[in-house]
DNA sequence: CTGTTAGCGCGTTCAT
DNA sequence: ATGAACGCGCTAACAG
């Protein structure tokens, strides 16, 4: 392994001197700074990044936590992020925390011990676990959910928009008793899609039923048995809008189950794309979210946030679309 | 920060006495390692992660190299890898290379001068990128495809079984013109499954006619065309076999947009599971991976290669499951 | 069994 | 503008 002491030697100058070269400062006079360069292409050398880290006390390593490697949408968000950050010489550490805080607060405390350069986010429920993080982090983006006790940039949706969107077309193909299946009561994503649905009923002058509401678990089960739970209760929907694609998958198992069709008698639309929407049949209509926008934005506003720690946070809210395909449309 | 030296000051011990007890080094006396143990937890430290890999030249990470994060087949793969890596300490870096051999080769790269610990890697078309991270690595274990110039320690499935099951239901079914789909002709998952597409139908008695296989590139895009050609150049397959999901995607779109209904007149098989084969209408047909389980037991090789790094390769092949949906029944 | 000593390779003072 | 010297925090070799 060659060092910067073996380049130094070859081409006739400091340590020190070499060091600067290789980091663009640019107080070196070009006669040398050739020679140092020269010397480190002809030795092969390649400065090591474990001594670097430690003198500089950081990484040059991202952190994705998020809830479920398993859903689409992260993975496209992370290679969004993944493909800025390695533009930018940075490596993309993922976690998955699963939607358990858990295992969340203890990828926190991974992050921090890693001295991890920078922090993308999807928060559960737990805000302390945002505090520690971003206590002892130099920069932290927060992705797709909101969480109030805590600032820092961040890269969301329109969710109540595209939830009342959403709503407003069932409303609008003639459905009356539209279900709602949306996520835990603390996560921003499911209160704000909660949020934009009542909005688009009381704007059609319907009434807000909490019998055609439930509070699931964004998971494909939850869905599942929401659904069950919306068909056996008594309060008879003929639509359901579910806040993400987990669960619209779980409603979609239930509906076949139980021989129910779509688009009649029950309409269906979903809160995110699903990756293969146009093959499921019926073709299932969706709110899709700009997952790969949403990573790459999130790596640029952390790449600006490490050149300038000190600017004030910043916001983005990227719009929804609505796909009408034909799980809607009678 | 806190470090070792205050433990052992605060412990009345020297600084070499607490990192062998932070190390689990059996031969401290018990008294002592009682004292720093108190002495740690009391003054908060926790180790610096930087220091300690500059010293021992070795992070604790390890690296996923896969080819697209995109295809579930992957994403649950590197749960089962990350699932036990953090049980054993390391955290996992994901890498994109994208069926790009370019884009792998720049991943190795930074992979060996970050000093990553260990490498799961799906291997691209390119050999010398696979031996030159070898050589590099101290800990490799390749998975999903096989690379015939380098040895490592391995985790395959029985691509050949899995498609010969497939084809031989197809023919059982009473397809008679039955299509192969194929990927890259260097890639080992595509030439292992080629021949066992071939095998069923010499077991069958049926001759193999190259006017119904098509090379393609394992994605939606190449899926899409090739079903294309197929149906466009006179060959009147009636009936698929797509050796990875995102073909078989592609291959579903065409035959819906040329109107051809499945299992009638085309029935289809694909290999992979597609994470909702169930929901697509007609449901598909698949050979099943145990994807997880190839990322768990990869991590697994990797665990034993770190702590005993001259020991024999081995390379374990998981059996695959034939799912009988809609979309091959007639 | 424990303490002393000596780096790992780099970036950054502080002199010149 | 350049070089000498120092230390980031840790672990491993050696000595006792």
């Amino acid at each position: 392994m060659t060092t910067i002491h073996d380049v130094a030697r070859h081409a006739g100058v400091s340590a020190a001197t070499v060091s600067r070269v290789l980091n663009g400062h640019r107080t070196v006079d070009e006669t040398l700074a050739g020679r140092v360069r020269a010397a480190a292409t002809e030795l092969g050398y390649s400065p090591n990044i474990l001594a670097r880290n430690l003198r500089k006390s950081q990484t040059n390593l991202w952190a994705v936590i998020i809830s479920d490697v398993n859903n689409p949408f992260f993975t496209s968000l992370v290679r969004g992020v993944e493909d800025v950050g390695q533009q930018a010489g940075y490596s993309v550490l993922l976690c998955n925390s699963d939607e358990n805080p858990d295992k969340e607060a203890s990828y926190i405390t991974a992050v921090l011990a890693q001295q991890i350069a920078g922090v993308i986010i999807s928060p559960s429920s737990r805000p302390d676990n945002m505090a520690q993080l971003v206590e002892g982090s130099r920069a932290v983006v927060t992705i797709d959910r909101e969480v109030q006790e805590v600032e820092t940039d961040a890269v969301l949706v329109d969710n109540e928009r595209g939830a009342q969107a959403a709503t407003a077309h069932l409303i609008e193909q003639g459905y009356s008793r539209i279900a709602c299946i949306t996520g835990p009561r603390k996560v921003s994503t499911a209160t704000s899609r909660l949020r934009g649905y009542r909005q688009a009923l009381r704007d059609a002058g319907r009434t807000f039923d909490t019998n055609l509401v439930r509070y699931s678990d964004f998971r494909e089960t939850g869905g599942r048995e929401a659904m069950a739970d919306l068909l056996d209760s008594g309060a008879r929907p003929d639509a359901v809008f579910a806040t993400n694609n987990l669960m619209t998958v779980g409603a979609l198992e239930t509906l076949a189950e139980r021989g129910l069709g779509i688009p009649d008698p029950v309409g269906v639309v979903g809160f995110d794309e699903l990756p293969w929407a146009e093959l499921v049949r019926p073709s299932l209509s969706t709110v899709a979210q700009p997952t790969y926008e949403v990573g790459r934005t999130a790596a640029q506003l952390l790449l600006k946030r490490l050149e300038n720690p000190d600017e004030r946070f910043t916001v983005i809210t990227l719009p929804t679309t609505l796909n009408i395909r034909d799980s809607s449309r009678r």
